[in-house]
DNA sequence: CTTATATATTAATATATGTTCATATGATAA
DNA sequence: TTATCATATGAACATATATTAATATATAAG
């Protein structure tokens, strides 16, 4: 099938997750948890990034289903949540890395 | 390795290839090159864009070696010139198509 | 209850980006 | 040369987005 043809539908994931993967907090927030989950602080003080810069990013993600969060105590814990995008971030990396 | 050790060249070359791929215009105009190379004119007309439009999207594209281009008389033909970064739209496009 | 800690949310701001219009450049034909 | 066609470029505008500061919410401990 010709890839000419998307749908609005089609069109709207993918440029939203595209995006999602086009910012260097993100990237930086994903890539980090390729190393298994981490606390919205923990990923704050390892990037050196605003706690709340950093939640807002991974609201970001988790509304694409990206990331998904789990609560323990007074931490929340967030991880990867679609192997396929991280494939593909993976992907990019490893591509860009052999330039 | 560790995905999180991302050195500054790589994050910029990432970001940049995901923020290409995560407009709709240039997806549009990336997705319509599947089918080979093809005019601005072209282009403009079947995606109902302006010219000057696909002009600036392609010269991004460009700058990125995602596109080539060729003249040909008056006109110049644009044509995918990533077949790594084109594979990566194929499968997000599957992703999304998969949902 | 109060206090402390972790995270989320809201509002404001600055910057980035997409699109359009007008114009410039380059190639072809007469 | 001049005229026409195709594409590229620059400026202006509107919108989108990332980031920050301040505050709200939620959980746990005392």
């Amino acid at each position: 099938m010709s890839g000419f043809n998307l749908d609005e539908e089609t069109l709207f994931i993918v440029s939203h997750t595209f995006k999602a993967l086009g910012e260097e907090s993100r990237i930086r927030i994903l890539s980090l948890l390729l190393d298994g989950e981490r606390s919205v602080s923990s990923i704050a003080e390892t990037l050196d990034m605003k706690q709340s810069n950093v939640s807002h990013q991974l609201r970001f993600l988790k509304n694409l289903r990206l990331v998904k969060s789990r609560r323990e105590g007074q931490s929340i814990y967030y991880s990867h949540d679609d192997t396929h995008v991280i494939k593909i971030l993976r992907e990019m990396i490893d591509h860009a890395r052999h330039n």
